[in-house]
DNA sequence: CTAAGTGCAAAATGTTTGCATACTT
DNA sequence: AAGTATGCAAACATTTTGCACTTAG
């Protein structure tokens, strides 16, 4: 879909910087703007969803629809390593916004299933399981 | 939030003639426009909105958020008997974006573990499984 | 008559795109 | 020099909202 990255800007290096400064966090689109700004590299908005984008496509960088009118939530992870590791599925708490990490062999069972059972080939990349986490629910 | 309805219009009587004659079946915002429109009674989309809004608040309807630049889903559960309960849940196609209605129970059981041994407590009405279809799987 | 509902068009919002300019190699 | 990347502003698409008008009770 999107030609990988052949040129190195300074605006993809504050991006890159940015990135390996908040590690497993997860950012919107103006979070990097502002911090561009402040870093004295500002970097336009357009040239942030292009660069994010592309790193999403490269793998370096996952995308998550919280809802719908609220920006898309990134998330950087270092180097790809989430992409070869099949058991590694992601929890978004609804209430907190905290996004969970799991490694659990159990869950590529559903993978399994949803493939053999309804032929549906699951990107455990792309999903995200909705709901209230622990703390969330003692409240 | 929002009150209950308490006049009977025209325009959401037709609405529920829509939502009676398709159960089951996702539809967006714009299907419901088209049909009252093809029915001779056609409804103003905020008044589609509102009244959509209005049942998703009165359990009627539920809503699903598929994707960022998709419009919203909708789903009729007939009043009452939620047949879009527990062990409905939702895939979309990467490729065709087509979405998948599956009614699973042994995806139910993911509820389950991921409650037990993670302290997550899923929400399926939110959660949408990505991924490839058997159909463009072939291609 | 009053409260509720409707419809239009305009606003809101996050993201994308066209295009001229600037930068990398 | 040639190919990319950038930035601005305008375009998009869906949903919401303001407001005057209509309608149900």
């Amino acid at each position: 879909m999107n030609t990988k990255s052949k040129y190195k800007t300074k605006q993809r290096e504050v991006l890159i910087d940015y990135l390996e400064n908040i590690p497993e966090a997860h950012f919107t689109a103006s979070d990097v703007c502002e911090y561009c700004k402040s870093k004295g590299t500002p970097i336009g908005q357009s040239t942030v969803y292009r660069q994010l984008e592309r790193m999403v496509d490269e793998g370096v960088v996952n995308k998550y629809i919280i809802d719908e009118k609220s920006p898309a939530c990134f998330e950087y992870v270092a180097d790809g390593t989430h992409i070869s590791g099949e058991n590694c599925f992601h929890c978004k708490c609804e209430k907190c916004g905290k996004l969970i990490h799991l490694h659990c062999d159990e869950l590529v069972g559903i993978a399994a299933h949803l493939e053999e059972h309804h032929g549906f080939t699951l990107n455990p990349m792309r999903t995200v399981f909705y709901g209230i986490c622990e703390e969330c629910r003692e409240l």
